[in-house]
DNA sequence: TTGCTCCTCACGTCACGTGAGGTGGC
DNA sequence: TTGCTCCTCACGTCACGTGAGGTGGC
């Protein structure tokens, strides 16, 4: 009989850890003393001990550790916990993997101080009825900003207008300066007759690389090429058009600043814009 | 200005999450409207959140998190911040890929329907001051027995005997049947002046695969195999000589099991073995 | 007015670790 | 008798999640 203190040596398992598993009942002591509380260990428990240790650092959890000793598992059942086991523990291996892999990205770009000016995340996003309307335009405000008033004007006299930023797809495949294929897109709270040009549709969701930048939308070349360096480290590939996503932007969140729109629109610096890559994993 | 509700669905990160930060200071609110206590966002709090979510996706805790945003650090600091990252997340690969293994082993003996009756796991055994006599000896227990006899007496002599289990060392590098190079050993309280041919050492400790089991010493080959076959697979070699550690045995542990010394040496059903196989890592 | 949203406690998670304050055993 | 060991609370960890019970805003 060892006393906890003796058993906790014998083993390199903390007193600590061998009241935890006293109380919850997954190595209750040979003995206990009712008159002391005094736990009693015997060496013939070190099987039972050594196999909660080896379930343990496979990485299941101590409710999961009674069950493989205790309950009368059948093979098959057995066999799926451990498949199981072996999903996840493949599932943590890859997210570690990418864990690594972007903090040596960080690294180097410290050495060749460059440091990152936009985070790049990776969110879901949903599904949501949207008026567009779609064109080739010379790369130039005016002509975009009018598109934007069409299609707003659109959903103004349907009374669907949904409370999210509007936004706007980049169609062609690759970089140009001028004749953009371009889509505007305004969100609506639900699908509405459309009147061509402007069409209605659900604009589809899907994993996004997403980064937000401040400031005027010169800097959007920038932000992208961010987002496809991105992409090249983290085995994904494109999977739609680019989106820009205008959460703030001229007249629109202004009385909510107290700002006159035209102070706004004259202040870009105060313009929030976010970038959206659709994305795939190679596989 | 976005109530939490709407930055959180523009954001994808839950209600809770977003409270969270508040409270602990990570991401404060814009505004915050004292009569109702309600929490408003704004666009442009949006670089921040995706910088928090782009660190914990590297794995920092909120607290570390929270020093690389807002403390001024140096680039050193950061270089030695993800530096260390790195160290910790290399470490959990190999931890993750070991497990894989484990996993994977223990499948593989579900399907091959041979399932392992001994629990290997790894130990960091101390040193401990050891009164031992080494010789060769033809495998038979009469002659071992008279050995520890003779040590037991030594160190009872000396008052110094330990209250931890004695041991035996396998000197032999390959399995022999006979003329056994063995070792027996006896823990002591401290070193006493040795008297040979039994010598007094400080047995070195380390590293150790160990593997217990219960019942008579002829299974010793058998757990022998097993710690073999797990060492084969995790990149270990043997560092030292076998041990072979008598947890319960003959008249020792008897009085506290209410039992007589000869019904205990009578019934080695109830013998507790351990075999410890000092190791270290291929690099 | 009715839902919907927001608020603040308070407690749970997981496997223990860390004291505080007290007692048993040699 | 003096340390040393053991005991039982009670609380902390970490990053939130899960209700409970109540209130604000359109």
């Amino acid at each position: 009989m060892f006393k906890i203190g003796d058993f906790s040596r014998l083993t390199c398992v903390s007193v600590k850890t061998l009241r935890h598993y006293s109380e919850n009942g997954l190595l209750l002591p040979a003995y206990i003393d009712s008159a002391s509380g005094y736990r009693y260990y015997t060496a013939d428990q070190l099987p039972r001990l050594n196999r909660i240790l080896a379930l343990k650092e496979l990485g299941f959890s101590l409710d999961q550790v009674r069950t493989i000793i205790d309950e009368p598992l059948t093979v098959q059942e057995l066999r799926g916990m451990l498949l199981m086991r072996r999903t996840q523990i493949a599932a943590q291996l890859r997210a570690d993997e990418q864990r690594l892999l972007n903090v040596e990205t960080r690294l180097s770009q410290i050495e060749q101080e460059t440091r990152p000016l936009y985070d790049v995340i990776v969110r879901e996003i949903g599904t949501q009825p949207m008026a567009t309307l779609r064109a080739t335009v010379a790369n130039e405000g005016r002509q975009i900003a009018a598109m934007f008033d069409e299609v707003e004007a659109f959903a103004a006299r349907h009374y669907a207008r949904a409370a999210a930023s509007p936004l706007m797809l980049y169609h062609d495949a690759d970089y140009r300066e001028t004749d953009l294929d371009i889509e505007v897109a305004v969100p609506l709270l639900q699908v509405v007759e459309e009147q061509p040009p402007i069409r209605v549709r659900q604009l589809p969701g899907g994993r996004m690389a997403c980064a937000v930048y401040t400031g005027s939308y010169d800097r959007t070349q920038e932000v992208l090429n961010t987002l496809l360096r991105w992409l090249a480290l983290h085995a994904y590939r494109i999977a739609g058009p680019l989106r820009e996503v205008y959460l703030r932007y001229g007249a629109d969140n202004a009385d909510s600043l107290g700002l006159s729109p035209a102070f706004l629109t004259d202040q870009p610096a105060l313009f929030v814009t976010e970038l959206q890559l659709p994305i795939e994993s190679e596989d």
